[in-house]
DNA sequence: AAGAAATGCAACCGCATAGTT
DNA sequence: AAACTATGCGGTTGCATTTCT
């Protein structure tokens, strides 16, 4: 298959988006909805590319887009997650509302990477390589092809940090997580904790449990039993439907209208900043069981 | 005060993959 | 089934800002 470019180069501008730009792209985002960038970028006049409107769209102009410090609690999640998933970042946002892949990425490239590297023995290093990978996100400009091997085998790679309970733990870890593996969820617990030992290609299934927390109903009730928040559709999730507008559940075709409420519902969320620490908290649990 | 070095972050690039024709 | 398109993701880069010497 040849492949075309992403975007037409002729004509396109490139670089930091100006003012007028931002106002172009969010009119027209707000009449027409989110998706169909190409056409976006053609309809709203803005000499961009399909992609670049997304991103500046995704990273900076969506209205739930949260700014400012990395909280400790979202830090602590951050650390935590990334052990569980790896450099997946998109799925890590997904976890914490209102930020954005790239701001993770780059917040554990320049903070968090240092942070780990200098606790080397506590929590954020049980991953053996961390150091040295810890450094290969430093070096900028000093990436070449072999210094990639590691950073493009995330899901092997950092897999490979997760501390892994011995076999006779397994159905106490089971246990300890309030019964949450043997939920309906279509991963039990053989299955995830089966494919953490094993350490192949059924690493993907153990991710797919932590995706399914947005959409199993009854896996998240019995994570968050006393959470009260359900989502439109009547399924919760952890952040009890902050992230619909967020990175992993968004989809070119919501509805609009849905959309607006959910911005609405997100903003007022953010004001509850209590409840929202709760959640992460919560989170945070989970993962302290998880380490266990 | 000025230049160098380090840092932070927005944006770009290329690849993967789901969806469509 | 194959070809093609659109979108999403992770890695990387460029540049403005901040800190250090």
């Amino acid at each position: 298959m040849v492949r075309r470019p992403c975007c037409e180069k002729e004509g396109m501008k490139k670089g930091a988006w100006s003012a007028e730009e931002d106002e172009i792209l969010i009119n027209y985002v707000q009449i027409h909805g989110e998706g169909k960038w190409r056409s976006v970028a053609h309809n709203a006049g803005l000499k961009r590319c399909a992609k670049s409107c997304r991103l500046r769209w995704l990273n900076y102009l969506r209205p739930n887009i949260k700014r400012g410090d990395i909280t400790k609690d979202e830090e602590e999640l951050i650390i935590r997650l990334h052990r569980l998933l790896g450099n997946r970042w998109a799925l890590i946002a997904g976890r914490l509302p209102g930020r954005t892949d790239n701001q993770i990425k780059n917040y554990w490239n320049t903070v968090l990477a240092k942070k780990c590297g200098s606790l080397s023995s506590q929590s954020c290093t049980s991953k053996p390589s961390r150091e040295a990978e810890t450094s290969h996100f430093r070096s900028r400009g000093s990436m070449n092809g072999s210094d990639q091997v590691d950073a493009d085998q995330p899901s092997l790679a950092s897999m490979r940090g997760i501390p892994i309970p011995p076999q006779n733990e397994q159905h106490c870890l089971a246990d300890k997580s309030t019964g949450l593996m043997n939920s309906s969820s279509s991963i039990g617990s053989q299955g995830l904790f089966s494919s953490l030992l094993a350490g192949d290609d059924r690493d993907e299934d153990h991710l797919s449990f932590l995706m399914n927390i947005d959409t199993d109903e009854d896996f998240s009730s019995r994570l968050f039993p006393d959470s009260t928040i359900v989502n439109e559709d009547n399924s919760s999730d952890i952040f009890g439907g902050l992230e619909k507008n967020n990175v992993v559940s968004s989809s070119p075709s919501v509805d609009t209208s849905h959309d607006q409420v959910a911005r609405v519902d997100t903003e007022v969320m953010y004001d509850q900043q209590p409840s929202l620490h709760v959640e992460l908290k919560k989170l945070a649990l989970f993962l302290d069981l998880e380490d266990d």
